[in-house]
RNA sequence: GCGCGGGUGGUGAAAUGGUAGACACGCCUGCCUUAGGAGCAGGUGCCGUAAAGGCAUGGAGGUUCAAGUCCUCUCCCGCGCACCA
């Protein structure tokens, strides 16, 4: 009786002999063509790996496999995205040191990764909290700023009070913060930006350079939001002001019954002296400013506004002067901070006009030429052919926004323009486990940079990291008293730390070079390795953490040290596995799966591939605490067959599923469709069962197609049967089509499109003869009697479909 | 409201316009046994005792010899964004 399997035997002896032997390293001297496969580094949480990471790690660690056995030098990495929020939360309820903790973490995650047996090139593990890292974390900070693209300003920016800490707009989302879904408050303060907005063209436009799921495309290009519209100029009547308005639907411009300011909009203090209710004005103002960011963007049906009264702005095109109001549905950030509103065809000036009884007028008509306009009750908000629009009348939309643009132009008044939603990005943080920002203050030099050379700036340890809405570093004498680099005088350091996402927006540049010691990664080694092929991870960073790399690589290009516009040329989503209740996993609902827990019990193998098996990578799927069963049992029948190979055995009987497996797997594995591969892989072993023996060569086979799938039995049952290197060092194995046609064929039979049978022929039987065949059998004949046969539709090779008639 | 995905057995899911439910889990019936989360053989969409047959991919139409797949309308679910003019 042949030996059992024993996962825990065979996984811990290859993880052994495939370290020893450094086997999965990047090699930087081969001629090899390059594959960068990344996968999105994990926050080293204390809660260890999850069947989530697992899933993630498994895909791409079967998809580097598969690449290097057909002849790539591939790069696949690994390292910490260890500063952040979580670390230093966790600190502060247990009093043990961010740093302390975070690298028993990445002790925890390392171990657990190689029980896995994910093909990664540990030389290169990058660690961002570490200073050989942040040191040029700092760098980048000093680039941007010389260059203008770091700069600080007082602004209206999104504290979260429980984080004790400034938010990027992408991170309160909603008015919530990102981390501790608390309600984010706005609080004029002077942070550090990033100028991410100079990019916001390019960082449309090269979406379409790069193979990514469309919804996340979609959701960038959402953030980034471009609007191409015009603006112009309104004068208000008696005065010698005018109102700048933004608008992307100027052929509607007849329809214009009032115009509308956000309430914080310069001209309102400017035109004080000229409003007849200044009194109110002032309040509703003062009430707007109490409203949080939510409140005044919740969907609140109910509008609210001011009319300034005694003010009018004159439309251009009719000459008409329309009144005044500052509404609080107006934002002030964004355009002009000023509209013109048109009732007929926004619904929010619909909703406006009706609380305050202001007329609406329809000026573009779906049903042109309408004789009479209809009463809304609703905003039409589609295009149509003008009315009421003097000599734009009977344009259509497209065309009238066109000519309007044009005639506003030639009388400067207004032009077209682009207006984006993007923001720039706030980077400071006032926490502690971060990147110091390498900035230093001198009451005689002002805002200093650091000198290059005097990076890092590092971040101190014996620092009270509790938050208190100061910076933590202001707190420590030795790291926040500095002389001026300039002038030698008192100085103090800046102390905020950089938001973890700067980070991460480099560390894929960091993986080509890890080690350099003068620059951050060196440009030969930049241009050998990247960008990255193929990067895997979650969908909720699409637009943080994506956006964020993005606009770093554009920023670098710009500057000469990369030559590619785009980091991540294809990109893949993995769906969250949810526990077996269908539920999101969570501590509190006590749904958490443990991978080491199926480690432990069916090995790594099986459970790489039962979390390959369970259905689409890119789908959102429960977790099946029995379902690793049947990939369990794969493997057992696998390593049984082993004791049905012989040299001798006839390789043809089993050649033409051989072939078409290995065609399905390896298609399957580009296009990461492990699923089916798998399951064309037990279809294989399922006909191997059936055959007294098997060949060597066919086993082979079967083994070199698991491989990436199952790395460690593979590797034993290979070296079982007489092999001496690893299958890892092995080339996949080539498709033959010739091999892959069955000498018999089953073909379909309908009639009228109905299936009545299926007959099994020769490969090579002539239509006519196959047509003879079906007719005669009297199953068939039956459907066929008295009625007269109009059409016989024949596909080859798989089937006949007999079109009859009465 | 807008954008992106989806709706197929008891479950996870397969199907270049060409035999719907592959593959697996579960379940049922045998067999075997060192009684195991074993192994082997067979069965398992629904209606029909069975056979014959019929019905089935959210719903309604349509195109086609042939539709889960293409087209129109519609319902439902998930995710993301949301007063950006």
């Amino acid at each position: 009786m042949a030996e059992k399997y024993d996962h825990k035997k065979v996984e811990k002896k290859w993880q052994a002999i495939w370290e020893a032997a450094g086997m999965y390293r990047a090699d930087e001297k081969s001629a090899k063509p390059k594959k960068y496969v990344l996968d999105m580094f994990p926050y080293p949480s204390g809660d260890g790996l999850h069947v989530g990471h697992a899933e993630n790690y498994t895909a791409t660690c079967i998809y580097s496999r598969y690449m290097r056995m057909k002849g790539f030098n591939v790069l696949h990495p690994i390292g910490w995205d260890a500063f952040g929020l979580p670390a230093e939360n966790y600190a502060i309820k247990t009093n043990v040191h961010p740093d302390e903790s975070t690298h028993k973490n990445i002790k925890t995650f390392s171990e657990q990764i190689k029980t896995l047996g994910i093909s990664y090139d540990w030389t290169r593990e990058i660690d961002t909290s570490s200073p050989e890292y942040y040191r040029w974390t700092q760098w980048f900070f000093l680039l941007l700023y010389k260059n203008g693209f770091a700069y600080k300003k007082k602004a209206k920016v999104n504290w979260c009070d429980s984080c004790k800490t400034v938010l990027a707009n992408e991170q309160a989302e909603g008015g919530v913060c990102e981390r501790c879904k608390n309600m984010v408050a706005q609080k004029d303060l002077e942070q550090w930006f990033f100028k991410i907005t100079h990019f916001a063209e390019d960082l449309i436009k090269d979406l379409d350079t790069v193979d990514w799921p469309s919804s996340t495309v979609a959701q960038q290009r959402n953030w980034i939001g471009k609007s191409e519209g015009v603006e112009f100029g309104m004068d208000i009547s008696e005065t010698n002001e005018s109102i700048r308005v933004y608008t992307t639907r100027i052929d509607t411009v007849f329809g214009m019954t009032y115009v509308v300011l956000a309430p914080e909009h310069q001209l309102v203090e400017r035109l004080r002296a000229f409003i007849k209710n200044s009194a109110e004005v002032l309040a509703y103002i003062e009430t707007t400013k109490k409203k949080t960011e939510l409140e005044r963007t919740e969907l609140a049906k109910e509008k609210t506004g001011v009319r300034l009264d005694g003010l009018e702005a004159v439309n251009p095109f009719t000459g008409k002067p329309v009144p005044i109001f500052i509404a609080d549905y107006v934002l002030g950030n964004y355009g002009t901070g000023a509209v013109m509103a048109v009732p007929a065809h926004d619904e929010r000036d619909f909703l406006f006009a009706k609380k305050f009884d202001l007329p609406v007028v329809m000026v573009v008509c779906p049903h042109y030429p309408s004789p009479t306009c209809p009463v809304l009750d609703e905003a039409y908000t589609g295009d149509g052919k003008l009315v009421m629009s003097g000599e734009f009348d009977g344009l259509t939309s497209s065309d009238a926004r066109e000519r309007m643009a044009e005639w506003l132009e030639k009388k400067e008044i207004g032009f077209k323009k682009v207006n984006y939603r993007l923001r720039d990005w706030l980077v400071s943080r006032q926490r502690y486990w971060g990147a110091p920002i390498p900035i230093i203050y001198c009451t005689m030099c002002g805002e200093v940079p650091v000198p290059e050379d005097n990076l890092p700036v590092l971040l101190p340890k014996d620092v009270d990291f509790r938050p208190t809405g100061e910076s933590p570093l202001a707190l420590s004498e030795s790291f926040h008293n500095v002389s001026c680099p300039k002038c030698g005088m008192k100085a103090k350091r800046e102390s905020d730390t950089m938001d973890t996402f700067v980070c991460s927006s480099w560390y894929y540049l960091r993986f080509a070079d890890p080690k350099n010691k003068t620059a951050f990664a060196g440009k030969g080694a930049m241009e050998k390795w990247l960008p990255v092929d193929m990067y895997m991870g979650g969908a909720e960073h699409t637009v943080l953490h994506l956006l964020y790399a993005r606009f770093f690589t554009k920023v670098l290009n710009s500057f000469g040290f990369v030559s590619f516009k785009e980091p991540f040329m294809k990109l893949r989503h993995q769906g969250m596995i949810l526990g077996a209740d269908g539920r999101k996993m969570s501590k509190s609902l006590g749904n958490v799966e443990n991978p080491n827990k199926y480690i432990e019990s069916d090995g790594a193998d099986a459970l790489r591939l039962y979390e390959m098996f369970m259905g689409p990578l890119a789908d959102m799927k429960p977790w099946n605490p029995n379902g690793i069963i049947g990939p369990r049992r794969f493997l057992e029948r696998v390593w049984r067959l082993k004791q049905k190979v012989l040299n001798t055995a006839d390789e043809k009987a089993i050649d033409s599923v051989l072939h078409k497996t290995i065609k399905k797997v390896g298609d399957d594995i580009e296009e990461f469709s492990f699923n089916t591969a798998i399951s064309a892989m037990m279809i294989l072993v399922n006909e191997m069962e059936k055959l007294e023996v098997i060949s060597k060569g066919a086993y082979e086979t079967l083994l070199l197609l698991l491989s990436p799938f199952a790395p460690h039995i593979t590797d034993e049952l290979w070296h079982d049967i007489g092999n001496t290197k690893s299958i890892h060092l092995a080339s996949f194995p080539v498709f033959d089509s010739s091999k892959c046609i069955a000498s018999e064929i089953t073909i379909a039979i309908q009639i009228g499109g109905k299936l009545r049978g299926t007959i099994v022929v020769e490969r090579d039987t002539p239509e006519d003869t196959i047509k003879g065949l079906v007719l005669a059998r009297p199953d068939i004949a039956k459907w066929v009697n008295g009625k007269i046969i109009k059409k016989i539709i024949m596909v080859k090779g798989k089937l006949l479909n007999i079109v009859v008639g009465d």
